[in-house]
DNA sequence: TTTAATGTACGAACTAGTGAGTTCACTGTA
DNA sequence: TACAGTGAACTCACTAGTTCGTACATTAAA
């Protein structure tokens, strides 16, 4: 049979096996929430057995927290991709303000863990290094694009890039987070495909027309 | 002794047991979500026994309901005076804005309900007759105030209430409910008593802006 | 052969919900 | 006015089922 020494194939794979666990462990709690989520289910879902969840990852907290870090690490490598530099400042707010919502959109369940997390008054992310740490290269990007603006005497003075990426998350987040609650009340779903393009764009005017006044 | 047969303390009264529990239900599962709450919990915390939970609203889902629903209903009773109709356009959106933005910092609770509610899929909510077809006074307001500014050719007209309304609402809910993991990955307290009074201008200049470019 | 990785079975603690009985306020009646 | 009757409000103790976590045995790989 096919070259059984190298790395095809192998049925006791370390990083495979934990991978496996922690894919499946951000679908439950991002769909259950910590105290919702079951650890036997989610051992259940996976190719493994809970014994594993506790081998790997210590107990049921130590899993989400892997789970929200985790999380973190792909949207922030994400943005990472982001080079708006050569654009006018109006343009590249834009540019950054889109990329935001594609990369929300996109990722149903990070949103969903950070309600979570929230819930929780953050208490896991404060404690964990490698979270509370972890800057945001979109703030960076963002904080050039403002200045840019300010010099040419086009973008208002009075708010920081924090202020700017607080507002676009908000538009965000909100688009996702609330959708259910939002759509039992007024009917309206956010996510439908056929007013994405309508809300996309009211976000890039809302945040470049607030700067520009 | 003083009149025994009125309504002074008395010591068996249904209403009082009704709302003691729905009080500090509502507390908990702000708290800790529909699945960290505890009845056991809840019933440590009234003055009255488990019992009378199950004997009251019948079951854990039914209480979470009931806190839910009556959220809702007292957020709605605040929004109900709201009387812009003689300001300016401009003007009454602004005040419009702040007063969701006082009335969401008030009422932390409320936002925590809804994003645990969210978590759910908001399948409560769906189910609930007094909720999914509660309409929003504000929107009413919001949709007079939009039609005025159109009318004078000061507001664009590609948005209608709904969008404006979610926008308010976006940065308002953001506010409150992610602050947490905000604050953890920023450093920044969006509920800062400091900064309260640039956040609450810095969403009506946003909105306002916005409409007027 | 040694050790890392894995599976099975089980237990201690917790948790939602209930069965059964008690107390209280009130009402009609003698 | 005394009092038995009644139903709502309430208490206590219990159970059936769940859930996290682990002890122990086993298997594959180095």
């Amino acid at each position: 049979m096919a070259a059984p020494s190298s790395e095809v194939e192998r049925q006791r794979d370390k990083e495979r096996t934990r991978a496996e666990i922690l894919a499946v462990a951000t679908r439950e709690f991002a769909d259950k929430g910590y105290a919702g989520a079951r650890v036997d289910e989610i051992a259940a879902r996976t190719s493994t057995t809970k014994r594993m969840i506790y081998y790997y990852f210590g107990g049921k907290e130590q899993l989400y927290v892997a789970a929200l870090e985790r999380a973190y690490a792909t949207i922030r490598s994400l943005e990472q991709d982001l080079d708006v530099d050569h654009l006018e400042p109006e343009d590249a707010i834009r540019q950054l303000a889109e990329l935001t919502f594609d990369h929300h959109e996109a990722n149903p369940d990070f949103i969903r863990l950070v309600s979570i997390e929230n819930i929780h008054h953050g208490e896991h992310i404060a404690r964990s290094e490698a979270l509370s740490g972890m800057a945001n290269p979109a703030l960076d990007v963002l904080t050039r694009i403002l200045g840019r603006g300010r010099e040419a005497g086009r973008f208002r003075d009075d708010v920081d890039a924090l202020d700017v990426h607080m507002v676009i998350s908000s538009f965000c987040v909100f688009r996702l987070a609330n959708r259910h609650t939002f759509s039992a009340i007024f009917g309206r779903d956010m996510l439908d495909p056929a007013r994405r393009a309508h809300y996309r764009l009211m976000l890039g005017d809302l945040v470049v027309e607030y700067l520009t006044a």
